[in-house]
DNA sequence: CGGGTTCAGGAAAACGCTTTCCTGAGGCTA
DNA sequence: TAGCCTCAGGAAAGCGTTTTCCTGAACCCG
């Protein structure tokens, strides 16, 4: 590997006047310096250690994100949003799945400090569990405390930064959708009951059922993995213990697919016989049949947020964004018919 | 932020024994002087500057991966694969959205190189563009040159190892089903002809075509964007050019996504009035109405076995794996009726 | 009890770069 | 022409680790 040294060497300069160049200083070097320097740069395919650079001009340029899965459609389109304004602020995003683990997302904060990134946005969602949200706020004040800059989406637990998403809100107006419509039994396919997200959208739900006099009982609840499989799962769980449900709220849209192939294969018409609302709207519920009525959260927007509020140090002051949620009606849900 | 030097007179020991305590080398220690390590340790929250040790130790670790857009699902199933295989072997993986521009993959090798990656994957699709690929050569042969690694995913113009889906057989598989079963008008939507995805899967399609003594003439091939919207918009002018085919091939599932919504719009039924065949058996392909018939390839495995290739060295020979695409019927594709 | 081994721990060089500080040449003013 | 400034370029000191090499103490054996 060619280091400044070779390139100086071959330019017949000193170390000094090829960095000069190279990195772009603001002292003047003579055209002639210039020229030798850049020839050998080329004639060496030179490429800057970036490990040395860092360490020598104590500036730190990347910035960490740690997600659930970015495999995973909702965090796709959060990632782009992130990524969209840090390549336009210049920055390197470097991108950790945490798989749903909090260990892991431990491990990959230490990581990311290690890195020396200038911010850390954590995309995933919170988990009820005191220890580890402890452990994770330790690390993260000892990270903030050395200049380093957090915030979060949907997490809030944590100091700090934060884009807001309504999730609560969000689940009433999905509760609201279909109890206003006159649905009585609206059973419900939930993500791990430890995720915040789970529980706040949940929540959301049951208010929009107390509103309209109703609950959501236990029986109509029906937990599995936040994805395409796992809402199949549910659905079949939840279909054998209450054959009488109209009406299904998945609590994402992943799940909502994998609730539709389910009825699908049930021969379970939709939303004749049973309606159903998701959550996210990403890119694939306008795409399945019926098209899927869900809560709409402007995901790509909030990544676009939460890097610019990772980005810009806001002056101390710990701002958080609220992100409204809005229904969108699509095939998949209709009100109730009296029978 | 605390150093290796805090940890050290904080513990009343020499930076030497601080690190090798820290990071685990063979030599012994006390462990007494261990206990007041660690515990400088943990009182300091220290973390070790990632980019120092990368200079002290001359090792490489970290993977560079680049790719068109990660949000885009195939892409994102690739990733997946690449991910675990990197992972499981304890390499951080550094990823990189090219968002298909030329240029900016350039400076992606670049700055992969400059972050001393022990390897680069390049999983996105090759270019038609001479002056590219040999500036992309000459940049990744810099690199090799010095020790790094590099795969690729279907890219048979660079040297080094390969992933190699068969484009070219999937294409043939997809137009023999359709020509085989009685199909004469076939219409083709294909992402941008500057990609070698498109020309190979193009090129198996002609094949069949010409083996059922059929063709697939320009006026039936319309070129846009490889995406939903792409595809949306594709097939609308395929329909208003030739509104007598039967059939369509999509020459990726996103692009075969965004015909059925086209279809749907115009009421043309599908199968009954037009068959559709997409690509790559991404997830949503069996989730969309009617069930997409589609070329399979395996693409979490194909991230794998790029990142397995890039990972062991095999000793100098560059290896080329080739990935069978398999034919998946389902409900979108018929035979011709005779009319 | 002397000389040779071990072995724990430290001093210091090295990794590849940036940047401060210094030098010396040239140009300017008086 | 002396004295001062300006300015291009180089020397060298870091940046935070790791690791080689060295030191000196403790131990063993004959």
């Amino acid at each position: 590997m060619a280091t400044l040294a070779d390139v100086a060497r071959r330019a017949g300069v000193s170390p000094a006047t090829a960095s000069r160049i190279i990195s772009g200083s603001t002292k003047l070097v003579t055209d002639e310096l210039r020229a030798r320097v850049l020839r050998a740069v080329d004639e060496l395919q030179y490429v800057p250690n970036a490990h040395a650079q860092l360490l020598a001009r104590a500036q730190r340029t990347a910035v960490g994100v740690i997600v659930h899965d970015v495999s995973d459609p909702y965090f796709a389109e959060i990632t782009r949003g992130l990524q969209q304004v840090a390549t336009a602020h210049g920055r390197l995003v470097i991108i950790c799945n945490s798989y749903r683990d909090p260990a892991r997302e431990l491990e990959y904060v230490e990581l990311l400090r290690a890195q020396q990134v200038a911010a850390i946005v954590l995309a995933g969602s919170g988990y009820h569990d005191a220890a580890f949200t402890k452990a994770l706020k330790g690390k993260l004040a000892a990270y903030t405390r050395t200049g380093g800059r957090v915030s979060v989406i949907g997490r809030h637990e944590l100091p700090g930064d934060a884009v807001m998403p309504a999730n609560e809100e969000g689940g009433y107006l999905a509760g609201a959708e279909l109890f206003g419509g006159g649905h009585r039994k609206v059973g419900v396919i939930a993500g791990p009951r430890v995720l915040t997200t789970t529980t706040d959208r949940l929540a959301g739900l049951r208010r929009a059922a107390r509103e309209f006099g109703r609950t959501v009982p236990a029986r109509r609840i029906a937990y599995a993995g936040f994805d395409r499989d796992g809402g199949a799962e549910a659905t079949a769980a939840l279909l054998d213990a209450s054959p009488d449900l109209t009406a299904i709220v998945a609590l994402n849209d992943s799940m909502a697919v994998g609730a539709l192939s389910t009825l699908r294969e049930r021969g379970i018409a939709v939303p004749e016989r049973i309606s159903l609302i998701g959550f996210d709207d990403m890119p694939i519920a306008r795409d399945v049949t019926p098209a899927l009525s869900t809560v709409r959260l402007p995901l790509t927007e909030m990544g676009a947020r939460a890097m610019s509020l990772a980005l810009d140090n806001g002056g101390g002051a710990s701002r958080t964004e609220p992100v409204p949620a809005v229904l969108v009606r699509r095939a998949s849900s209709q009100p109730a018919v009296s029978r």
